[in-house]
DNA sequence: CATCATTCTGACATCTACTGTCAGATTCGA
DNA sequence: TCGAATCTGACAGTAGATGTCAGAATGATG
């Protein structure tokens, strides 16, 4: 990675830090860009090139890659919805950083306009899934138990967090997933 | 039911409709609330106080609260997934304007923005969903398990309104709905 | 039928998220 | 070390969304 590269990074880290402690303290909606901007010393354009979106600086992860890196690993050796569950918590009990994770899904769960830009990339991520799952057996197509797998796969991990998220993490993230997906599983 | 509220219900109407016909033929970012304003002869302030925003122009339903009715009706009687499939069957399959509720959902999808806010309602309609399953059972706060139940419901659901509207309705819409809740269930 | 309080509507002003452009600076490969 | 590619900041412009205010339509009351 060149210098431009963590140059790059070392400044999105910045500006979402900064990001995330006006928006606990002044509100989302009263926050604006360019409060943001003057307060990490990063102009609006850049903020805007780097993250696309207001929404975007709360969601934005460095290790958003990781789940489906552990994903591929376990597609063809377990059942879907076990298989999904154990990548999530490699990808996301294992972190070193959960407080700044809890934080950050704090403001998503408490900002409708968050929410919706996480749904859409959920529905993404739900296409991308299902066609996995398709492969994974051979088909070109996600049937329609592929496409109900994925969704009941992230839909459980989204009650997984709401309630980790609601409950200031008081149970680990790793046991809130695995009773999430068992209510899944057990019906 | 007063003349007034008559009056507002027909402007939303029209509202709705010459939307959905601006934004099929200019696509939806293209298309301006000035422009709808002028179309439909309506003041772009009167829209925003009828629709709160333009995502919801396109999302809005005067049928939205029967889903809620034909649910409490069962939702003692069945298990929940199947009392949810039976009162989605009822509200949706059973409205005689499936040409426009198509044309609708083919505007949600197709848009990440409107996506988004149908996304904000879905989480609302969820918590309340698991309030409500927590209640049929006598409890108070719902469980992770209502959680999950609740989630699963919607995501289903969701399936099924992404299959039927991506084939442009080819199978019936309760068609579409039963097969999702069965893939479902047999897991 | 007339009157009056309530509600609705349109016009206007304003704020801010977001996009596009352009010149200058920084970085990286040859 | 030089030139090409990329990044950054400043600026201008668009459009969605909110709040205000005066006037008009509505519906209940006497």
């Amino acid at each position: 990675m060149g210098l431009r590269a963590r140059n790059r990074l070392a400044a999105m880290r910045l500006v979402q830090d900064t990001a995330v402690e006006l928006f606990e303290r002044d509100g989302y909606e009263s926050t604006t860009i360019e409060a943001i901007a003057g307060a990490s010393g990063v102009s609006t354009a850049t903020i805007y090139r780097h993250f696309g979106n207001k929404e975007t600086i709360v969601l934005w992860d460095e290790r958003d890659n990781i789940i489906n890196n552990e994903l591929e690993q376990r597609l063809g050796h377990q059942p879907p919805l076990e298989a999904f569950r154990d990548a999530a918590i490699a990808a996301y009990d294992e972190r070193d950083d959960h407080d700044r994770f809890l934080r950050r899904l704090k403001l998503v769960y408490a900002n409708p306009s968050i929410l919706g830009v996480a749904a859409q990339n959920e529905a993404r991520s739900r296409s991308e899934l299902a066609a996995g799952l398709a492969a994974a057996d051979g088909r070109r197509q996600p049937t329609i138990d592929d496409d109900v797998t994925a969704a009941i796969a992230l839909a459980t991990l989204d009650v997984a967090f709401t309630r980790w998220q609601r409950t200031d993490a008081q149970q680990g993230l790793g046991r809130t997933i695995t009773d999430a997906y068992s209510a899944a599983t057990n019906r």
